[in-house]
DNA sequence: GCCGAAATAGAATATTTGTTCCATAAAGCA
DNA sequence: TGCTTTATGGAACAAATATTCTATTTCGGC
């Protein structure tokens, strides 16, 4: 049987993983897809561990390792724990590293874009209107039908909040504008609508707003900063600041704004 | 007879390390020494390894973790390795916690959403393939138009792109999927297919990139890392982890690093 | 549907590792 | 120096963990 002899380093056992993954009965490629996922995790879990979160019994966990050259799990751990000793993987260097590379190369602006990301996210973390939050996840949970809206630059996040809201089992509707259709009609007493835009504000979304609460249905309005000429058209606004990389600005703090608003929603609905 | 309760974060054993340092026999002020100097080591050790490279035995070790305020080096080494691991901490935990809190702390959430996002754009710049995103921009970089598909969770992050590249005046259409529509027939020689998907993985995007394989068309695919299914039907893979609180991942460093493959090829057709 | 081979789960075992204990050595004190 | 207190090292013990083994199930080919 066998086999080559044990991987010498994380990138060789990768390979290896790569190499032998489509011929692994179900447990196994249970055990393969899991440590592909947690390869950091490796270096501090027990087989038992390792073995629950990938929903296979541990023995299963021991013949992977045996199958990808090992003589055991302790062997395979070692590997991974002589990786995570080496030379911490400081984030920070590694990012001067990138910037350091020439403006224009790719991994020089992955760089920038990763630090104004991370960036917004403190921010947000930092600034974040909590009654506001807490006001907006009342509404929305009392709704009977969530209505999203956003356009351009906003509906990804529109998008990806209907996808959670489903996930969820939360009863939601996006109002995606396919064919021109505006479907304000749709909006009827006892839901909510969270509206996500950014200046310059998409028309569209105002006149659903307006027509909102002209129906008595509560507005949720995420959006930046200067929010002062729509605070006459929301219930909650909740404000979110990105920042930016030249002209270029992400959506990493809205996103994960939207995602706590989704979860928190859901939760206090008592799913 | 445990003078002070166990310290709690690494920063508290420090100060507490500090403290009684002066106050210790000769054996245990080894220990301490060692200890302060491998902060980093001991959630790898064993107490023999730490012992030994004190120059201490092993219950010289344990004295000194009493001292301390642990009950042992078990507990001890439970504080390092939560500091350690906290990319890829214990899963159930974490969802008790979401439930615990999550119904009625939405600030709490976001953090939590806010932490793992944070993590997620340090993993995406520490592990990044350069090479693969150079190859990646070049491919889309030729292309006469670039298609764009993702569904379900990856569809937001296609839809920003179509946005971004828009803004940039790069030929790109968005295959949404709207109508039940495949618009297969549109990806021709010259081409390029850039397609987000995640596992599970949305037959719709396999079926496309399987196509434009078989048509000559070049696929870019933008996915987690158990790649290895889906390495047979790219030209370039960029994989992407989303660091995870309870079964909600984000999209912020997915986002980060398309907006830079955007940008980047944006950059590069325009020298 | 039957058969043989492969895969699997869980119990049984081996090993490693953590922890306690105590006899001895050293240090402080009168 | 003799006595008491404290520190020390190593061996004995306990717990956690890895590993192996085997009865049972599953799967693929006839």
């Amino acid at each position: 049987m066998t086999d080559t002899a044990a991987p010498q380093t994380v990138e060789a056992f990768n390979d290896r993983l790569q190499g032998v993954r489509g011929a692994l009965p179900k447990r196994l490629q249970q055990c393969a897809d899991h440590v592909a996922r947690n390869l950091d995790g490796i270096a501090l879990s027990t087989v038992a561990e390792l073995a629950r979160g990938a929903g296979v019994p541990a023995s299963a966990m021991m013949r992977f390792c045996q199958i990808m050259g090992f003589s055991g799990f302790a062997e395979m751990q070692r590997l991974f724990r002589r990786a995570l000793a080496k030379p911490a993987p400081d984030y920070a260097t590694r990012l001067a590293n990138l910037q350091a590379r020439g403006a224009g190369q790719p991994a020089a602006l992955l760089a920038e874009f990763v630090e104004a990301g991370r960036l917004s996210m403190e921010g947000l973390a930092r600034d974040l209107d909590e009654t506001a939050l807490e006001q907006a996840v009342g509404l929305l949970a009392q709704a009977r039908t969530i209505h999203l809206a956003g356009f351009r630059r906003s509906f990804p996040v529109a998008a990806y909040l209907a996808y959670v809201c489903d996930k969820l089992g939360l009863p939601a509707v996006l109002h995606d504008g396919v064919a021109g259709l505006s479907h304000g009609a749709a909006l009827q007493p006892g839901d909510a609508l969270l509206a996500i835009t950014f200046s310059p504000h998409a028309e569209e979304t105002l006149a659903l707003a307006a027509r909102a609460r002209a129906t008595g249905v509560p507005v949720v309005l995420l959006t930046d900063p200067p929010a002062s000429t729509l605070s006459s058209q929301a219930d909650t606004i909740l404000t979110v600041t990105e920042v930016d990389f030249g002209a270029f600005r992400s959506l990493s703090a809205t996103i994960a704004l939207a995602l706590a608003l989704a979860v928190a929603v859901a939760s206090r609905r008592g799913t």
